[in-house]
DNA sequence: TACTGGTACTTAGTTCTACTATGTAGTGGT
DNA sequence: ACCACTACATAGTAGAACTAAGTACCAGTA
């Protein structure tokens, strides 16, 4: 992966994988699968899986183990009320960035 | 500064920093002034100092000492072709992903 | 003269997050 | 038995921003 994009994704993934969850539950291969279709190809599995068991322990959702027909046990995520409230924040912080982002490109013209 | 606000400036501070370098020349303590005003009012000096020594150490911009009439010497950074390049490279980078982003907060309207 | 405050740069050590690399397991098809 | 796909886990590394502390130069003032 480009080494600008891994850089930026810091602070922006979780964020990624919090919109992701609003609405709709899923797993962690599932995410994964997700984001590879959003454009995300070169995401390694480990870094979403890690990042799976950060928002666990920060509180942020909620886990439950379902069967899977095609393999090992899924764990699936759902969205609590502080994940949503930290997506609030996440989305707030990235307006200001984006602002400031935008302006400087305008002015760079 | 907030913690998301800390994460998500990593891989954007510098693009930030660059973009400010377009056009107009500037040493380290007037770029720190410039992200204060800008609405960055947390940003230590120390990390700009740090980033300014990371991108003189790429080949991003060249370096200049002149003396200040207030303190000492200023160290003048100006943007050259290499970074440039990277100036582009971050803003492509950018792009896709403030896209994704714009596209995730739609949906989860 | 000593002191203070603004200007200007530096750097050692910490924290956080994504990556690399590798491993474990269950299921179905050949 | 073997392979591919599904599904999760984790130890160690790298990179960037932060904290905290320091150095240095100059002007005004008590």
């Amino acid at each position: 992966m480009g080494k600008q994009m891994t850089e930026m994704l810091k602070g922006t993934l979780e964020g990624i994988v919090l919109a992701l969850l609003t609405g709709k539950a899923a797993y962690g291969y599932e995410i994964t699968t997700q984001l590879r279709e959003q454009g995300f190809t070169e995401i390694a599995e480990g870094t979403v899986y890690a990042l799976l068991v950060r928002i666990e322990q920060k509180g942020l959702v909620d886990v439950e183990k379902r069967p899977s027909e095609k393999g090992p046990p899924r764990k699936v995520y759902t969205l609590n009320a502080q994940g949503r409230n930290e997506l609030n924040e996440f989305w707030n912080t990235w307006s200001f960035l984006s602002e400031r982002l935008e302006q400087l490109r305008k002015e760079g013209k």
